[in-house]
DNA sequence: AATGAATGAGGATTCATTCAT
DNA sequence: AATGAATGAATCCTCATTCAT
């Protein structure tokens, strides 16, 4: 086994035509999961929606696990990035743990059928699903550390307050995406927010 | 488990044989929903393991999904079973609350697979998870709004701080159930609610 | 093998409450079967309809099939039976052609759901099929053979002319039995018949 | 068997060999389905003689029934198709009428199986064999219109008129497929056209 | 005579994936 | 790079019939 073969994904497009390909399938791979979910969706659906024919698929991808595993990644990702720029400038650790939350929130209701997508991969990646949420709680996690030590806020376990607020991310989340009583969401983010954020408050 | 808490249907068992064998097929099934999933788990899975032949489990069940909706509901009706005996002469009533998340979470713990198979229900049976936690929803509900009227806590939209809490519920059991890091959900079951907790102090 | 094998149907009722329950069953059949089709019809659906359990049924009958053919030959004797009565009394044999061919119509007719079973026999137990209808092929070439001899009629080939109306007669059944524009039926025998009969006719 | 003949769907092949496929198949159905009839037939009978694997079938039909349905209409259109070239040249109506009968019989006996499923289609597909006999129906009816309004024939309902030519076809064809004494169909359809005959002509 | 539970060999259909072009 | 035909194991569900009571 050379580096090639661990370095370079052979599935990788290597034409400007092959990554437009590439773009169009995965575009129709979160549309056709998103909107009917893993098992009820079919590659000949996503091939369908993407205008070209069913081999094409196994061009881009191994199997249609990996697609699937790609879509959650790429929603980690480009979550992080959202969340980030909404934060820069923002100092007060506390308004971040609340914008951070909205702009977590945001995201997920302007990229509904990927986030299903996110929640789903419990159970058919769930290693993909832990990823997801570790890299949020992480950030959470050290924001919280950071206020701990500023005395901004109480002090307490904050690998766990960060598992708490994850916890109000996957429910809300999945409150606006599935369910999608959209108006209330917010509500419920706010109150339950500022209800940790005073116990949060030093006494 | 017994079946007569559940939904009838032309299905039932006639006699204490027949009540036997559905029993076994809906323990089976239970067990193989929830440790390899619905998508992963063949009904010759269920009825091997209940030592029937196939065409037994289609004597007691209309279909796969009408099992695993079964189980839902009941897992529902059982955990609030279990919830209100906790419960019984509990008279503050935020201690109510809390020792009421602690039983949720005892009760998933304690049946793990069911629980699994409500969370699944999410991609599977839409209709049945909000079914379930809305039933729990609306207890949190009005204990919330007796402690409101009472005076024993802040004012403020009871609907939606019970959504909050069934956050917090599904994001622990969640927790404990998929990624089994048993030792420490009921620390952030705590550290969580502490701090909803000192926000619902009166001021 | 005594003649006790041979001669008696060990599945005959034998007290008057069994002769009861087998003719709620062959009624439940005939309506089921006439209804729906012999493949579509289930025996569970039969013994529902007849209010006893499944297991009756193999009490009364060896097989789906054999009610089935049992229910093709009651047919052919009633029909003969009801087509005699009408014709007592008549003398003039073309006239008995048509008595004959419009009794077979009401017949048919007034037991719609045996006559379908009748026609799908032809799929499910040819031989049965060809037993009923070559049963009225001979009345009708012994008639037809006697206008002949008499010089009522013109001379032809019996046999043949015999299938002929039997030819009609099929189609005006099906007609009738499986398309139910009832209304129109006995015009077309009147107007078919009317044809043939004026070929009939000596010259 | 060519499939354009066939109404479209979104199975239709693209390529050449996509065609000859779904002819093959086509071809072993017919055969198949009118040896065993429908419900004896398994798909796997029909894809084994046409040596391609199970899937195969259903890339180019949608279910059993499809392709039953496909095949009746298909006899349809070439049954016509063949009568009418038969029928070029000839003006005496009267004498179409007896010669589109002979062809009728002459193609059904040719296509033995795929007639068979006509018949059998009565209690498969009914609107399918409704169809099928309509358009026949039609057919006679126009000529008969004609040949009444050129004072050709004695004046009656030709629509009723042609329902029993229709009738004889019917019975003609099932005469000659299922109980196979072919040496008399013709000597039948012969002796019942012309005793309609007479009864057309002119008194 | 009657019951209804239990059986299990079917049989239709699905669909991710491979292959040949 | 793209195609679409072909595959066939997988799986749900059916239902006539048998069995034990």
């Amino acid at each position: 086994m050379n580096q090639d073969s661990i370095s370079v994904n052979d599935k990788n497009p290597k034409t400007a035509r092959g990554a437009k390909t590439k773009a169009k399938l995965l575009e129709a791979a979160s549309l056709e999961f998103g909107a009917r979910g893993y098992h009820e969706c079919m590659i000949a659906d996503i091939t369908k929606r993407a205008n070209v024919a069913m081999g094409t698929f196994y061009v881009y991808f191994e199997s249609k696990e990996v697609v699937f595993r790609e879509l959650v990644q790429y929603m980690g990702q480009t979550t992080r990035a959202y969340i980030s720029k909404k934060l820069e400038g923002v100092s007060d650790r506390l308004e971040a743990e609340k914008k951070g939350l909205h702009a977590f929130i945001e995201f997920a209701r302007a990229n509904k059928d990927l986030y299903r997508i996110v929640m789903e991969s419990q159970f058919v990646a769930e290693d993909a699903y832990r990823d997801y949420y570790t890299s949020f709680q992480k950030a959470y996690a050290e924001n919280l550390r950071n206020a701990s030590s500023k005395g901004e806020i109480r002090n307490g376990d904050d690998e766990v307050r960060a598992w708490g607020l994850i916890g109000l991310s996957v429910f809300l989340g999945m409150r606006y995406c599935i369910w999608d009583d959209s108006k209330k969401v917010e509500d419920v983010a706010d109150a339950a927010f500022d209800l940790i954020k005073n116990g949060l408050k030093m006494g």
